[in-house]
DNA sequence: TTGAAACCTGAACCATGTTTCAAGTTACAG
DNA sequence: CTGTAACTTGAAACATGGTTCAGGTTTCAA
């Protein structure tokens, strides 16, 4: 942290070789940081994990803190990858593309909580890949309502506060029904969530006719 | 972490000096932790910032963790009652009530960052007390809406999800508006936020009669 | 008033785990 | 083939800061 060299990583590898070991040392630090937190990894046990030596590691990160940063980095990509791979399959009403772009994600934060740890964890540990990841999650979000205002699937007047409410709800519906879920009824959890959302956004939660 | 006496802390002070004395430790560590985060705080700076000699932190914690978890409680107690204090203070209709709740968490939020970095740094820290605060503002959330659904003013249908749902909103509202936003238009800012989320909760983001 | 319990003090101890390094091994361009 | 750069190795150096402790001071009930 207090000398400089130490935060930013050396050159990428030149070799095969080298770009599989610095493969080798992202996956297990993903493990290792999923299932520890930040400051309970050790390098040691990253390096273990990924048959590698101790002294290997300064050939590929800086210092512990770098090799979190790119790995957020690397996650809040394939996150994004992911999700996008999702959406595109197939074109929705905007409010069915909410729908789906939460019932993905909840799926995805089901099966990896791990990267949802470490994204969230770098609130701590490198806010600036914390900020970046939800502010482009955000603008994506934005993004869509925009095209749904222009098609008339959805309000005029939608701007960056819905956006970032929107990606409130999905995170902490995330939160509860995905990464707490306890395993037994976590298919209809999930199910219940997507649905509350999805009313949430058709019709607010105001009295209905019916009420 | 290791030797469990350390995660417990020793019985309350006896006296008044002693009682004082744990006031400012914990205050000290308030903005100790909420300055530089968990890891990077030191106790010496904590008894530093209070006054106080570093052995005398250990007549009234066990550990780092044990202070931090009882200023988690200590804080997540707090903001219920200043939540509560806001909200009591005159009847509304259901949707004002949430909207209030909002702004009151708002500005809250953006008076006292220190105390949302530390509640949300609990989940890394001291996840029981993260998951406790967060279930139990679910909760108080939950009863707001059921209230509503009986008098008519709100949808008959809410449960939990919503709850959570809505609690993401106003968190990451928070969190973009309130804790991120950059003191020169905070206030619009806060507002802005306040009405998106009100909007979304009143009719959803559907299209309207006049787009 | 008095003595025991509560509280205070800060230097020293110590565990932990990051980082360095010097000596080898492997890859690959020329 | 061959030399050099890339990579690997793991033991040792090192920094940090949490925790302990033995000896003093203050509080307060009896």
């Amino acid at each position: 942290m207090a000398r400089p060299d130490l935060d930013i990583s050396p050159a990428p590898p030149a070799t095969e070789r080298g770009r599989r070991t610095r493969r080798k040392l992202l996956d297990a630090a993903t493990a290792e940081f999923g299932e520890r937190g930040f400051h309970e990894a050790s390098i040691a046990s990253i390096t273990r994990r990924a048959g590698v030596a101790l002294g290997s590691f300064y050939t590929y990160f800086g210092s512990k803190e770098a090799i979190f940063r790119d790995l957020v980095r690397d996650l809040s990509d394939g996150v994004r990858r992911a999700a996008a791979e999702r959406l595109a399959e197939r074109e929705l009403h905007s409010l069915d593309t909410e729908r789906a772009a939460l019932a993905a994600f909840l799926a995805f934060a089901r099966d990896h909580s791990e990267i949802y740890r470490i994204i969230d964890e770098a609130e701590f540990v490198d806010p600036e890949s914390y900020r970046a990841h939800y502010e482009k999650t955000a603008e994506r979000i934005l993004r869509r309502l925009r095209a749904g205002a222009a098609s008339g699937q959805l309000r005029g007047d939608l701007e960056e506060a819905h956006a970032w409410a929107i990606m409130g709800m999905n995170v902490f519906l995330g939160l509860r029904y995905a990464v707490w879920s306890d395993g037994e009824n976590a298919a209809q959890d999930t199910e219940r969530a997507a649905q509350a959302a999805h009313s949430i956004l058709a019709e607010g939660i105001g009295p209905r006719a019916s009420d």
